[in-house]
DNA sequence: ATAGTATAGTTGTCTATACAACTTGTAGAA
DNA sequence: TTCTACAAGTTGTATAGACAACTATACTAT
């Protein structure tokens, strides 16, 4: 038997969950209180409540307390989208991953810049730009900016050996992130350096990073449209 | 006092999660054990349990039974991409939703199409074609076929007063679905009924989606580029 | 040296119980 | 009728204890 006995939360989560599913139970419908369910499995209240609690972190169904137990409307189901360093990525494929330093420079007396940051008007910005190739195709273009107070010694790291994404990690312990996806189109210097035309749609995000109390870096990302898709699946 | 008295478990998440964002224990770091955390906050050990499952869940921590606890790699932090109703999502912008419909059909002898919804060669396929609009502004292409055999009635249905999505999820509940995003450029029907140009680039998402024992409908979504963008944040 | 064994420590699961916090409906009072 | 108070039902939190499952280490016998 390669089936070995489930633990007693899993199977009362089965049971709601094929109920779910099968669309016996369909949004909106009340699922039995933990008594009820206690009593039917047989099993302790606790073990129930675990049961009934983790497919709510899952968001198969919502808890009022008091009131009781709805399945959930399922549209509201969502898949993760990783971030994740480019050269793991690459590497993962099966590929080689590759970096070239195009730029990498402390400017300063940039006040939307460093507003961005939330640093003074007058503050150094670092700012650096890379190209990151797989197997020697150009894949992605990526332009940074970072702030001195996260990161003191970025301008002396060796890009070409590890990422900004891995080094701003290892040395700005991450707190909070936001990013957005949007279709553009290249602008001349990202075009030749990724080696497409300007007119070959791509997928730029841009990212926005926090560690601590700082604003650690800004990024734009732009991937060739048509090398590159971001996917995910979701799956209850 | 506006803060009222957290419960113990959530002190004890904090307790660790602020440990691990302030960088005082790093990526591989060891975690205190349930033990020593129980003694150190003078409670239970299910409570203690609870704390660090639950950060275990939120990826903060990795758990190896028998072993210990051990401060996760921050990178593989990961945000939520929510799929959901796009009448839904304009309504709560405070805008209003229309939809146009183009095309209503059934299909029938289209191999490789019957193929992806897994059914036989002969077999009819529905397809529809709608335009979205928020306050009177294209904002969306949505190219769908749906299997029949898991919404029958999909050919008889509104959709100037429902939408595809919103059906589906009613009468074939998700239990499945996958998605990958790309920018290309619009065909000539799509530039035309979105209103741009044929050189304008475009957010496509392609999503499939499953329903119990049915493959329920694949959708092409195209989102202009410069209305439109998928954002989202990660924090802790 | 190597292989096997015992042991301590850790996390996983489960129970029985208790009280708190909240919702909802009902019965009674104004 | 309208409001209040109460009671029943539900979920949220917490405890103390127990055993199972697993890991890593130290020790022992070969």
């Amino acid at each position: 038997m390669p089936t070995t006995k489930l633990p007693a939360y899993q199977q009362v989560k089965a049971f709601v969950k094929a109920r779910i599913t099968m669309g016996i139970w369909r949004p909106g419908d009340a699922v039995p209180s933990e008594s009820a369910l206690q009593q039917q499995f047989g099993v302790s209240r606790m073990t129930v409540n675990r049961a009934v609690k983790e497919l709510a972190v899952e968001g198969l169904v919502n808890r009022v307390q008091g009131s009781g137990t709805v399945v959930a409307q399922l549209h509201r189901i969502s898949s993760t989208l990783a971030v994740r360093d480019i050269h793991e990525e690459v590497l993962e494929r099966g590929h080689a991953h590759r970096t070239k330093v195009l730029l990498l420079e402390a400017l300063s007396g940039q006040p939307a810049l460093a507003q961005a940051l939330q640093l003074k008007a007058g503050d150094r910005v670092f700012h650096s730009v890379l190209v990151h190739y797989e197997d020697g195709v150009p894949i992605l273009w990526e332009d940074r900016h970072v702030n001195p107070k996260a990161a003191p010694d970025y301008m002396s790291v060796d890009f070409e050996s590890t990422t900004p994404t891995h080094y701003l990690l290892e040395h700005a312990p991450l707190t909070e992130a936001s990013y957005s996806i949007e279709a553009c189109l290249p602008c001349p210097p990202e075009a030749k350096a990724l080696g497409i035309k300007r007119r070959e749609p791509c997928l730029v995000m841009t990212r926005r990073t926090v560690s601590g109390v700082h604003v650690a870096s800004l990024a734009r990302l732009v991937y060739p449209g048509l090398r590159y898709s971001f996917s995910g699946k979701f799956q209850l």
